[in-house]
DNA sequence: CTTGAACCTCCAGTTACGTGAGGCGTTATA
DNA sequence: TATAACGCCTCACGTAACTGGAGGTTCAAG
């Protein structure tokens, strides 16, 4: 036991909750350092210990990295320049929380596609997931492109339509890679490309269709956005989509 | 420039924003290994890395630790077992984003504090912190010594109230600090502590305030709490603290 | 043929510790 | 007082997911 007031580290580790290791560690760099048993080398910790110990965790918990909880420390006032530092701890933390809540929403829809689903071939669920978490920079490529009232469109749908959409798309996909190889003029082929893009049809309104069909988007640009978001497609499958759907636009005489 | 289908490291960096650096890494922990031009050991991607590039930044996404992905990239079929896993993560995220909301709101009253205070003793500070980081285990405690009442009560106060409550106890520590040296039975003294009592009083409400007095709690439980969320003070500013409330107590005709 | 950019490998450093080895120091008990 | 059991010491390597630099090779353009 130790006296009053005087700790040995087990002790003081029980007390504070913090591991021996890490008040090894914090005395190593200079955060925490008791005083010491000249000749056994044993630490001994003390009262002020606990209150130095208090600020370092709360630090701590506040974000701060332990070198800069090291330069704080020898401040024994703190002012307001302390406020723009925490201001800025705000904005960090405020960005982390929305792609944290950003990453549970697409788990979600992740998991309600599963249920529905059950079986999904990798590439496909990969590039769904892949696709929402990229949705705000997909959304950046299309007001680049005058299409904001997409965006807006898009915006307004709920989440049981996202995942309505979500499930289309996987249905696509999952066909196109069954189908793949058959001549692109088959009867099937030409009506999961009809069914398609009539969904595509229900779920963003004629008009909206229309726009972005009208809109003026080189083939760079175009290069750019399914670098943002690839299809889960094989080179080969890609063009063999890709004539299926030429085929299909020129009978059913789009332009 | 590279052939079509074919990219340069720089190239497919740039395409997908993945850093250089980052795709050597993944070459060499065998997560993506493109081909390599044998004599010259330069790194030739393609379009399937692509793919398994969306698979990995996905997967990363989501939370998961690179090795698992390593994993996980071998599997070709999805099924409803990674739904386990995914809600697995979801409460993981959860957690993480309850943390974070917490630390939020303790920024945001410290910021409060400082704004009003200006200039804040730092133990004085870090103490009301680390108060606020643990408040949830100071419940426990509440709990555990059948105060829940008291935890009720304090989970009603709005956030003005316990900033208020804030810049109280921050107003007794600083006077703590100014008086400590005086004798105790010393009007200023006296007059502090009397405050401070009662605006506990006002804050908590009569009977609840009773109720912490009825309450019997050991000295070793005591100690405890104060081992979760202790003063600011120095050992001797404690002792004279504690036998001025002694005197008060006495002289009020408190037990 | 030269030059500069792009690429290669290998090594080291980052954060905040966890873990374990091998060896003293302290204390309770026989 | 001997000894066991435990606490403490230092040293040193391992972690995750990279980033950075040194020193050398290859490529593409002029």
């Amino acid at each position: 036991m130790g006296e009053n007031n005087k700790y040995s580290i087990g002790e003081f580790s029980e007390k504070t909750g913090v591991s021996i290791r890490t008040l090894h560690y914090y005395d190593e760099i200079g955060l925490l350092q008791p005083e010491k048993n000249p000749t056994s080398g044993h630490r001994i910790y003390k009262h002020h210990d606990i209150l130095t110990l208090q600020k370092i965790v709360s630090l701590k918990f506040l974000g701060y990295s332990l070198e800069k909880i090291t330069n704080l420390l020898h401040q024994s006032m703190i002012t307001v320049d302390l406020n723009e530092t925490l201001t800025l701890q705000l904005e960090v933390l405020k960005k982390e929380k929305e792609r944290i809540e950003q990453s549970m929403i697409i788990i979600q829809r992740v998991i309600k596609v599963l249920e529905e689903e059950g079986e999904v071939d990798s590439a496909i669920l990969f590039s769904l997931i892949h696709s929402m978490q990229t949705e705000s920079i997909q959304n950046e490529w299309l007001e680049r492109h005058n299409l904001t009232v997409v965006v807006e469109e898009l915006s307004k749908k709920t989440e049981k339509e996202k995942i309505t959409l979500d499930q289309t798309f996987i249905q696509m996909a999952k066909e196109v890679k069954k189908l793949y190889g058959k001549p692109i003029q088959n009867q099937e082929v030409q009506e999961m490309i009809k069914a398609f893009i009539e969904a595509s049809f229900e779920f963003l309104g004629d008009d909206l269709v229309q726009q972005l069909a009208d809109a003026e988007v080189e083939e760079l640009d175009i290069q750019e956005l399914e670098n943002i978001a690839p299809f889960p497609f094989t080179e080969d499958e890609q063009e063999w989509l890709n004539q299926a759907m030429e085929y299909y636009m020129k009978e059913a005489g789009m332009e």
